[in-house]
DNA sequence: TGGTGTATTGACCGTCCGGTCAACACTGTG
DNA sequence: CACAGTGTTGACCGGACGGTCAATACACCA
């Protein structure tokens, strides 16, 4: 079947995670197939083998990325603990799911530049984030119920809130730097922001229905 | 000095354009030089002419379109009104700004992947956030001031957080699409959106500093 | 009017890049 | 032990790509 000493599975593997690399340090058009295959330290005829082509490697590599990302969430480990606590982890587990995978974010950031192009042809993806909405929803189900959470909250909007605070401070740091001079990447600095993104999300969950608006109207009156 | 019927200044404008264009549809490394000659119409020479290299180009585009954002978003503007009333159309116009210049996005993004690499060789950028930061800062006094905000809140954090609701949800539509299904670019749901983003902010500004936090320590105690 | 300098061009170059071909190496099966 | 099938390789191809050269067209100035 093959040479001695090699294992398809692993060599698959191998390819996987140096492309990995590769398409998040230079993105879709700026990676190299050579250099890829040159990672590995194989013939680039064994991408070919495997993923077909340079289109088909890619979302092979968007897919086990999110699926990464989506692991590391722990949402499904949230339900049914007080929900002002799982909305805490939840915050917690985002943020540091995408602090710790920058290559994520690159690799998104690229395939959002292309129009979702290469995700459209994958199917996959949808079915990991169903689970997630569901867990949200329970959770601010259970706080409304609880009175401490504001009844009006759509699951998808909070956590297109809390995902937005959490990617964008990770994901353009450095033209962040460019326009404010300050260095994000600071432990610290990481810190505080993760405290101030669940202050923000909390203190949403528990403001009133309305209420800024109303005061915004009152004051413009 | 020059042929008959040509603008030296008008060439530069349209060269400009053009790569803009070029750069946002396709990215640093994927934009072809050959195209954007050819978009203008002109020898590839020209861009060389003007702007020396690949790179350089690429950087006047940035340069160019941070000028145009900032330009949009009018900060200068809503100094000494009503500090609500300011924070809220400092989001409005941050958000649309945004919304009508999907080049930006897409700039700022590739710009990101390649961690500011080309920004770094610019040294104007930084000049053009100073006045917006002041500007936060004075409504942010004011509205303390009057004992409608809390007083804890740092102007860049705000601001951080303000751009990173309105512009995740522009810059990540197509691989959000992907993941929940939903067309954010629908006028509607943007509409909802910019409102949503509005509360939140207003919301945490006129929150009790602190409040979210005690709270969450009360429940878990 | 002749010279000077800039705008503009067509042709060209060396290199790189995604992808393919034909062959070889090895193993498990009949 | 022969054959079939797959893992793996080196060599190669056609086209594209960033960048350069030398020459031309023209306007302004002395």
């Amino acid at each position: 079947m093959r040479k001695s000493g090699t294992d398809p599975h692993k060599t698959r593997e191998k390819i996987l995670a140096r492309a990995t690399a590769e398409f998040a340090e230079r993105g879709y058009s700026g990676a190299r197939v050579d250099a890829i295959a040159r990672r590995c330290g194989l013939a680039k005829n064994m991408l070919y083998h495997y993923f077909g082509s340079k289109e088909g490697l890619f979302i092979a590599v968007l897919e086990r990325t999110y699926e990464t990302l989506r692991a590391r969430q722990r949402d499904f480990a949230i339900r049914g603990s007080d929900p002002a606590e799982a909305m805490r982890q939840l915050v917690a587990h985002t943020f540091s799911a995408l602090a710790e995978h920058g290559e994520a974010i690159a690799l998104l950031n690229d395939e959002n530049l292309h129009k979702g192009r290469h995700l459209r042809r994958s199917k996959r993806i949808r079915a990991l984030y169903d689970p997630l909405v569901d867990t949200i929803r329970e959770v601010l189900h259970r706080g409304a119920a609880q009175g401490i959470f504001r009844r009006d909250i759509d699951p998808v909007t909070l956590y297109l809130s809390l995902s937005s605070l959490a990617y964008h401070y990770l994901s353009n740091q450095y033209t962040l730097k460019a326009a404010f001079g300050i260095d994000f990447t600071a432990a610290a600095r990481r810190k505080a922001w993760l405290a101030h993104i669940t202050d923000m999300i909390l203190t949403y969950c528990q403001s009133e229905a309305g209420a800024a608006a109303r005061r915004v109207a009152v004051v413009r009156r």
